[in-house]
RNA sequence: GCCCCCAUCGUCUAGUGGCCUAGGACACCACCCUUUCAAGGUGGCGGCACGGGUUCGAAUCCCGUUGGGGGUGCCA
C-alpha cells in the first residue's frame, strides 16, 4: 500500500520568516505537489513562551505571499510543538523502561570538571556517559540521556548520498531537561512520527544532529523518514545568512516591493537550476523539473543584486494593469512624499508606461512620479548645481519658457519648442533639456519629459521654470 | 579538540569519462539605439583551488593537501 507523502516545513517562530526558510518552504511545498502529498507547517517552540501568535502569523502570511496556500487541501497546519508535549515525554519515559536511555544527575559544570580531568588538554569534550549503569530514577534536576548504542549510523540523503556517523563520536545526550521538558531534538522526532512524516528537506546545518535524531526512530521502532539536507545560504563572507548582519527577512522584501514570482523563482535559482539558457522560468515549470536529487551540494550566496535584476525583469513583464495595480500601495503609502487627496490614478495610469523599465523596486515608483503629485518639486541641489553650470543655461531656459506660453500643450509641439531652441545655440536636447529637466522634476534623471510636461499643464509648467530661474539669478 | 559537509568565471549555476576551444544568468566594460535615465540589441572581460594517481582520454573517478562552512547545550 502507497503511503501518502508527507513533507513537514519546521521554522522556529522568530519574529521574521527568514529567506533560507522561504526556500526550504518552496521545495517541501514543490515536493508535496509533485507527488500529490501534503505539506505540514509545524511551528517549533518546545517552550511555550515561545509562542507568539504574531509571529506564528506572520509565517503563514509570508507562505501565502509565496503561493503557499494555508487553504490549499496539500497544506496541514500550523501545528505547536509544545502543544506535544505530553506525547514527547511518553516517548522519553518508553525509552526509560527499556533502558535505552538514563537518567543523569551531573550538572554542566560537573562533566566539565570529569572531562578535564579525564581528557587532559581537551577543552572540549562531552559527556562520558557516567550515569550509563548508575540505575538512577527520575528525580529533580536529573536529565534524561539518549543511550547511544555502539557501532555506526548511515544516514541516507537525498542530498548527499549516504553519510556515516561512528556512533563513538556521538556522547549520550539529553532527551529530558532536569525539569523534565523535552528538548527539540527528541519533540522533532515525536511529532515527525505523531504526524506520520515520511519526508525531512531540511537546512544542511541539521545534517550533523540526524544520526542522533535517527537513533531516537529506530529506539522507537520506527522507520526513519527520507532525509534530505540541502545546502545554506550564505552572505558575502560565507557566513550563515543571520539576522544580525544580513537582511534576511521576506517581510522586508515584500515590502520594498520585490515580486512574490521573482523572490520564488531566484530563491529557486540557489542551489539548483532549471533546464535551458534562462534562469528566468515560470514556477509551473520549476514544479514540473525540481528534483532534490540534482540540487547543488554547496552554500550558495543570497544575491541580493541579482535578485533584484530578477525582480526588474517580473516587473516588465507586467501588462501595463498589473503595473498599475501592483504599485497602489506605495503610492496610496502615507510615506508618500505628497499629500494624498493630490495623488491621482489618472495621472498614473498615463505615466505609468514610462516607469515600469525604470524600476528594479516597487518602493522606488514614488520617487520617479512626485513631481507630478507635489505642489513643487523635490529639488535635489547637486542636480541643480550641476544643471545651471553652463553659461547658455538660463537664457535657453527663459527661450523654452516663452516658447512655451504659446505653443500648443502636446508632447510633441513641447519637444519641437526645446529643439528649436537648441538649434539656434547649437545644442543638442540631451544637453539642453537638463536645466528645464531639474526645474521641472527636481532631478536630474527620470521619465522622458516631454510627456509629463504636457500632463503637468501650462500654468504649472511656467511657474516651476520660474521658481527654478528665480533662483538661478 | 572531535565529527560532518563543501570546492567550475566576482556571484548563481550547466556539466555525471571523449559532444569542453568549459555553456548560460547576474554584475562589470565597450559599442549601437536614444530626450536624461532606463529598456532593447551586439560584442567583450572572466573559471574547473593545489598535488598525486586511475585511464588511450578527467572539470567529471580515487587519494592527499589547502581553503571554506556547519555541528558538537538542560537553544530552536
Amino acid at each position: 500500500m502507497a503511503q501518502t507523502p508527507r513533507y513537514r516545513f519546521a521554522p522556529s517562530p522568530t519574529g521574521y520568516f527568514h529567506v533560507g526558510g522561504a526556500r526550504t518552504a518552496l521545495y517541501n511545498w514543490i515536493l508535496a505537489k509533485q507527488t500529490s502529498g501534503v505539506f505540514v507547517l509545524r511551528i517549533e517552540d518546545t517552550d511555550d513562551s515561545r509562542n507568539n501568535p504574531q509571529w506564528t502569523q506572520g509565517i503563514v502570511d509570508a507562505l501565502a505571499w509565496l503561493g503557499i496556500d494555508g487553504n490549499d487541501s496539500h497544506f496541514e497546519g500550523p501545528y505547536f510543538q509544545s502543544a506535544n508535549a505530553a506525547l514527547h515525554v511518553e516517548a522519553a519515559e518508553k525509552l526509560f523502561a527499556q533502558g535505552k536511555a538514563y537518567y543523569c544527575d551531573l550538572t554542566t559544570e560537573d562533566i566539565q570538571k570529569r572531562a578535564k580531568e579525564l581528557g587532559g588538554q581537551n577543552e572540549r569534550q562531552g559527556y562520558d556517559g557516567y550515569s550509563r549503569d548508575r540505575g538512577l530514577g527520575p528525580g529533580p534536576g536529573r536529565v534524561l540521556r539518549f543511550r547511544v548504542p555502539s557501532g555506526a549510523t548511515i544516514v541516507q540523503d537525498q542530498v548527499r548520498g549516504s553519510v556515516e556517523f561512528d556512533n563513538a563520536t556521538i556522547e549520550d545526550f539529553v532527551l529530558l531537561r532536569g525539569n523534565g521538558s523535552p528538548v527539540f531534538l527528541l519533540a522533532n522526532v515525536v511529532d515527525d512520527i505523531t504526524q506520520c512524516i515520511t519526508h525531512v528537506v531540511r537546512a544542511e546545518e541539521h545534517l550533523p544532529n540526524t544520526p542522533k535524531q535517527q537513533m531516537i526512530w529506530d529506539a522507537l521502532g520506527i522507520t526513519p523518514p527520507s532525509w534530505a539536507h540541502v545546502p545554506v545560504l550564505v552572505n558575502e563572507q560565507r557566513k550563515k545568512l543571520s539576522k544580525r548582519r544580513d537582511k534576511v527577512a521576506v517581510e522586508q522584501y515584500r515590502e520594498e516591493g520585490i515580486l512574490a514570482e521573482a523572490m520564488k523563482n531566484y530563491l529557486m535559482t540557489l542551489g539548483w537550476a532549471p533546464s535551458g539558457d534562462t534562469e528566468i522560468v515560470s514556477f509551473e515549470k520549476i514544479t514540473d523539473e525540481f528534483k532534490l536529487v540534482s540540487v547543488n551540494h554547496s552554500p550558495a550566496f543570497f544575491d541580493i543584486v541579482k535578485l533584484q535584476a530578477f525582480n526588474a525583469d517580473y516587473i516588465r513583464a507586467l501588462s501595463l494593469e498589473e503595473f498599475i495595480t501592483a504599485c497602489q500601495p506605495w503610492l496610496m503609502s502615507d510615506k508618500a512624499p505628497w499629500q494624498a487627496s493630490e495623488y491621482d490614478l489618472k495621472v498614473f495610469t498615463e505615466i505609468a508606461p514610462l516607469v515600469q523599465t525604470r524600476v528594479q523596486l516597487l518602493q522606488e515608483v514614488p520617487s520617479m512620479v512626485d513631481f507630478l503629485f507635489c505642489d513643487s518639486p523635490i529639488l535635489d541641489d547637486a542636480a541643480f548645481v550641476k544643471a545651471f553650470a553652463p553659461e547658455w543655461a538660463v537664457t535657453t531656459l527663459i527661450e523654452i519658457r516663452d516658447g512655451f506660453k504659446v505653443c500648443e500643450f502636446t508632447p510633441d509641439a513641447l519637444k519641437a519648442v526645446v529643439e528649436s531652441v537648441g538649434e539656434k545655440h547649437s545644442l543638442k536636447l540631451g544637453k539642453l533639456q537638463a536645466p528645464l529637466r531639474v526645474a521641472i522634476t527636481g532631478r536630474s534623471v527620470g521619465p522622458p519629459l516631454f510627456e509629463p510636461i504636457a500632463m503637468l499643464g501650462r500654468e504649472a509648467t511656467l511657474k516651476r521654470i520660474d521658481v527654478a530661474l528665480a533662483k538661478k539669478i
